[in-house]
DNA sequence: AACCCGGGGAT
DNA sequence: ATCCCAGGGTT
């Protein structure tokens, strides 16, 4: 690692760095929500989502005391719903044990749920002024190129490296800019897709990678693994007043989300009104919706569907189902994207 | 250390 | 199709 990146890399960030709703704030709450939007999501992806959630919980406090269906309908297509599941575990736990104010130093930090040693160096660094490092994925493919290491990022060893290294590099001035100004030059300039934009690179002059033109080769990271394809079949369910939908289990995944429902394979018509005549409903009529798919990370879906209308239960409420209007479900329940060819088909409220 | 956990944009 | 994103928790 070369001697003061921090003067020229400062210099690049006050000149360059994107307007963000979350940034210069100094509003440490801001800081911890748009951390933890921002775990493996674009800021694009983010900005919306932010201010929504920022609007209708603007503290911890209310965080702390919102239902657990409204946090996640309001994390309703951003994945990884257990981000805002352990924020909202912690703001209860800042109210209580920290009479409701972020904690300041980068252990307590740690010590939070949903906050691993990236999320607590930059709160404390940001919002705090502490000289601790952020180590994020833009951070590790700088470095990477910078120094020409070859070695996995993905691995804690180096990882660990690269904290003591920044650390040393990090001035006791402005540790909170450091941090973004790394992050900001792996977003803008020293990218993941494409070409590097090394022209602009204002620590060109020290990078190991460029000098010997090798930056499309970094960083080195371990191949993933395959994802699984699965078959499923996606029931719209109808009666007279609104289509069914269930809440998922509360472990695994889309934990707790509500789904249309839906089964392993891909049926027949008549193996799909076998399958909801089973469910205790009637089937009246079905048809044929257009096949969709829909890829998670680890995971494919290979979706067919039905439209089944059933007849009315008056008494007995439907078990695990819900029969609710598009209106109400868009109102209430967050249903994840993977459903989203079939939820078109909800029907609208009568009027 | 390996695996689980979403969704979408860029190439 | 593939990559990967301002990662963290669990086993």
């Amino acid at each position: 690692m070369p001697e003061n990146i921090a003067e020229p890399l400062l210099k690049w960030y006050d000149k360059n760095k994107r307007i963000l709703p979350w940034r210069d704030k100094d509003n440490a709450y801001y800081t911890w929500v748009s951390e933890i939007m921002l775990q493996q999501t674009r800021v694009e992806a983010v900005k919306p989502y932010f201010q929504r959630f920022i609007q209708e919980l603007p503290d911890v406090a209310a965080l702390a005391a919102a239902p657990e269906e409204r946090i996640i309908k309001l994390w309703e297509g951003l994945g990884y719903y257990s981000r805002v599941r352990n924020m909202q575990k912690a703001a209860v736990q800042v109210m209580e044990e920290y009479g409701g104010r972020m904690p300041e130093d980068f252990e307590t930090l740690l010590s939070l749920k949903g906050i691993g040693r990236y999320t607590a160096g930059a709160i404390a660094s940001i919002a705090y002024g502490k000289k601790v490092p952020a180590v994020d994925g833009n951070v590790l493919r700088v470095y990477a190129r910078l120094t020409e290491n070859r070695g996995d990022i993905m691995k804690q060893s180096v990882r660990k490296s690269v904290e003591n290294d920044l650390t040393g590099q990090m001035s006791e001035d402005r540790p909170g800019d450091f941090n973004q100004a790394m992050m900001e030059l792996g977003a803008v300039v020293c990218v993941p897709n494409g070409a590097a934009k090394c022209e602009e690179c204002p620590l060109g002059h020290f990078c190991l990678a460029r000098k010997h033109g090798t930056v499309e080769e970094l960083p080195v990271k371990a191949p993933k693994k395959a994802r699984t394809i699965e078959q499923r079949t996606v029931l719209v369910i109808q009666d007279g007043v609104g289509t069914a939908i269930r809440k998922r289990p509360d472990t695994g995944l889309l934990a707790g989300l509500y789904e249309l429902p839906n089964v392993e394979g891909h049926l027949t018509e008549k193996a799909a009104l076998a399958r909801v005549k089973a469910m205790g409903l009637e089937p009246l009529r079905i048809e044929a919706l257009p096949d969709a798919k829909h890829i998670f990370s680890h995971i494919e879906w290979r979706m067919c569907a039905y439209r089944i209308a059933v007849s009315s239960l008056e008494e007995a409420p439907q078990g695990e189902f819900l029969f609710v209007d598009k209106r109400e479900s868009d109102k209430k329940y967050a249903i994840p994207s993977a459903f989203r060819t079939y939820t078109r088909y909800m029907k609208e409220e009568n009027s």
